[in-house]
DNA sequence: GGTATTTAATTAATACATTAACTATTTCAC
DNA sequence: GTGAAATAGTTAATGTATTAATTAAATACC
């Protein structure tokens, strides 16, 4: 098994690199990069959001959300708001100007998945969410390479 | 369809998560980044190497080749070599103190890409590449979405 | 043979990624 | 209650990513 080109960060990335322009080129439409948009689509699906919880559903680390939400801030798409009874933690709100926007991107981001999803059948498509999901499983516990064949 | 955090950037995304990791690990044992790595291989596995072919093969734009073949060449592992039929073009050839690395760290990247391999069958990484090739393709291009279901 | 067009590589500007360190709270154990 | 340890967010330093513009060399065309 030589084959560097067909390693899965190398095909991961190929298949990232097919779509993403996609989607870049809407975001830019609307002033936004692709991880703002992240953000933005868990704040506005979702209450009392903080920056750890940010973390963990855009996939986006903590260094990088900070200035991330610095910049959708002062676009006025976001407000940080200062957790009362732990004031360690911090609330990442939409705002109301934020909230047109999303009305705006919403239906055109989904109207790309569904281009993404008709390139291939029902059948192809959860097969690869399940092989994605025992690799992305059999890589989080370590070390256990040989064991999980399935 | 609802759905975005089983978008396809974000199963893609959190899969990379998985393992990348473990690659940086090893790579940064050897002073490397992961993008440093894959320049290095390039040019260890073929001959007459230029930036634009790097580009395609590591699938890193050419601006960013710019500053990771700087540190390389400041490592001393990689140098550039101006073509003299075209002046434009510039090789990127390996140094000798290169060469020593590339043995100790190919066998260990391939122990990575095997544990990879080893977390699902066959049949089921075929399977994979074989959608994640036809989402490339589709979105490639431009358009034909309701078309090619397969 | 000189000008316009391409091409290969680079620079510039802005945005994010990664790791380590730091600050301000909070919690926990004693 | 107090000091150690954990937690949430941030800063710092270095290394890409993306887009647009630039430079230098080569090719095409008249």
């Amino acid at each position: 098994m030589q084959n560097f080109d067909q390693s899965f960060p190398m095909l991961l990335n190929r298949a990232l690199d097919a779509v993403m322009p996609t989607y870049r080129e809407l975001f830019t439409r609307y002033n936004l990069t692709e991880q703002q948009w992240r953000v933005l689509r868990v704040i506005w699906t979702s209450k009392n959001v903080t920056s750890a919880n940010l973390s963990e559903r855009t996939l986006l680390s903590p260094p990088s959300l900070v200035s991330i939400i610095d910049r959708l801030e002062k676009k006025n798409l976001v407000s940080r708001v200062r957790s009362v009874d732990d004031r360690r933690r911090i609330y990442v709100v939409a705002t109301a100007e934020g909230r047109i926007l999303q009305a705006e991107v919403t239906p055109q981001v989904l109207a790309i998945q569904t281009r993404i999803r008709n390139c291939v059948s029902d059948k192809e498509w959860l097969a690869m969410e399940k092989t994605l999901q025992k690799i992305t499983e059999g890589m989080q516990s370590p070390e256990q390479s040989l064991a999980a064949k399935a």
